[in-house]
DNA sequence: CTGAAAGCGCTTACAG
DNA sequence: CTGAAAGCGCTTACAG
């Protein structure tokens, strides 16, 4: 009995393997062989394939490929938003990495939602990615939960998630350099403007740098110099007003990123607070913006392009079989100062 | 005969619709019936089925389901550079649009590589994609040939290209206006950093419009007013040293982005060249940096994000089989003016 | 309301 | 050196 399946109407039929194999008069076996480059096929059938291949325009289908091997060649990275220059960086090492080993990556994008970071660790599962790589941005129990569901390579970049591998930025250290630093020159009132410690690398961490740097040189924080921002300019500059309006205003400023550093400055500009006369500014990031700015912002560089590659790296190795269950790679980083010190 | 088919090792066994249909005690049918919601399902048979997928963590292969209804629910988005602010804007304009119809979006990127572009549409098809994406820079013959083959859904933005629905910016009213509002300040002698012709948005229309708009107001125009650049901020701000060392120099520059104009103004600064005083700079984007540079840039506001939204409505058409072949959306645009003229 | 079976387009162990 | 056939994990027309 003959039964027709009705497929999805108006789908172009695709030329397939089968197709191909007609035309060059031999078996799908022997196609996928040369295709490959596997197994042994006479000179002449390659020939063949090959010519059957170029004029019919054949395109062998990933899925069914990757269905059949259970390798799909693209690993998933998912971003917090894709409208950054951390994140371009940090793809375009990822990319590299990855491009030179014969692997493609699917880019997601969570938009900053917590919840869309599990969702979309499952939309990669479902589409079979042999590795994910997150760029994360909190460190919850439902997603260290998701992570190890998962089950295939995964790294973490710029929060050590437990008993994930992972890569982190220098966030104490960098922060402590910069308030040391500062303090170098001879400030002693080093206000801060940090962000909600959900994001436990540049919430808590850089904090903690900024703080033990000011104990540790004997200087007391006044607790109207520490503020919080959402790393938008607006907030910044928020920050920077409230910082200068108190009853006793800093003659520094560590924000830990760069566009809350530069929303800031576009604060101190507006009050004609002079920078770095009567206020040193410095960053996190080393963003374009920071060296356009005018007084060009004082910033670290966290080398993102590297950070990128050596997190593709890790991954890279995961998927030639080595465990690295709980691997922990610190990165170097890089004071920058310029004219806003 | 017994054969086994040895897949790749290591590959951890997902759990199948065939698993979850033997714990649920109904039929791999049924299961996919209470799944994707279709076809007559009793309840209880429901809730068995819900119950063994939420048990067994069951997360369908997005490839299999490809395979068999021809529809992947992906739709590709080609990228010149992953990292520019454009193109961020644009792919959320995209991901908005797209996300609400249940569609997902997967990046790829040409770095600026001609070659690129075609092998990425290749490989974008071979992962069945429903549709294509392509921010266009260029119009080569050889991508013309190869996005007819490609007989899918397909819409290219920022280029018209011949033959395949477009979404352009208004490039050359863009220059033009620029040209006029600098004409009406007074300005004789406008100078220009353009691009190389080849891409014909940003190189050829946006120097038309320039000239036109001269032309129109009877201003000649000195061929050392006319500079090329390379979109970097280096190549702007070399251009503006060739502007500013000849035998005439002129009272203002359109560059035709803010990247480039934003190196002209380092260039002009250096050479204390004041702005807006003795030289007026206009640049094309509404690029972050365009807001936070001192002094903040003039420059054209080409809403990348609505762009990116309309682009992805035009895919949705073309998916819900509406033939749009050569379907052209001119966008509108909006001068900023600020500080620097 | 339910299930057996075909088929999507590949790869690969096996037999020749 | 080559091919027939099984099987990857789904969906769906058909029969009950």
């Amino acid at each position: 009995m003959i039964r027709l399946v009705n497929l999805a109407k108006g789908v172009k039929n695709m030329t397939t393997i089968k197709d191909v194999a007609k035309r060059a008069g031999v078996s799908r076996t022997t196609v996928s062989r040369v295709l490959n480059d596997n197994g042994y096929v006479s000179q002449e059938a390659r020939e063949q394939v090959l010519k059957a291949v170029q004029e019919m325009g054949y395109i062998p289908s990933a899925h069914a490929k990757t269905m059949r091997t259970k390798r799909s060649g693209v690993i998933g990275v998912i971003l917090p938003r894709i409208s950054t220059e951390t994140a371009s960086r940090v793809v375009n090492g990822i990319e590299q990495e990855l491009a030179e080993n014969g692997y493609q990556i699917l880019l997601t994008n969570t938009q900053l939602k917590p919840e869309k970071e599990i969702e979309n660790i499952k939309l990669l599962r479902s589409r079979q990615v042999d590795g994910i790589i997150l760029l994360a941005t909190n460190r919850n129990e439902e997603l260290l939960q998701t992570i190890k569901e998962t089950n295939s390579p995964f790294v973490a970049l710029g929060q050590e998630l437990e008993g994930v591998t992972s890569v982190v930025y220098d966030d104490y250290n960098a922060a402590f350099s910069i308030a040391e630093s500062l303090i170098s020159k001879g400030h002693q009132r080093i206000g801060f403007i940090g962000v909600q410690e959900t994001d436990h690398a540049v919430g808590v961490l850089r904090k903690e740098g900024y703080k033990d740097a000011m104990k540790k040189h004997n200087l007391s924080i006044d607790e109207e110099w520490i503020q919080y921002g959402d790393f938008t300019f607006e907030s910044g500059y928020e920050a920077a007003e409230r910082l200068t309006s108190g009853t006793s205003m800093p003659s520094a400023i560590l924000a830990v990123t760069d566009r809350m550093a530069i929303g800031a400055l576009g604060c101190l500009k507006e009050k004609d607070i002079r920078v770095p006369e009567d206020m040193a500014v410095f960053g996190i990031g080393a963003s374009d913006l920071s060296k356009h700015v005018t007084p060009a912002l004082s910033t670290v560089d966290y080398f993102n392009e590297d950070a990128g590659r050596q997190t593709a790296q890790l991954i890279l190795k995961q998927l030639k079989g080595k465990s690295l269950e709980n691997q922990k790679i610190k990165l170097s980083y890089r004071l920058i100062e310029r004219d806003s010190v």
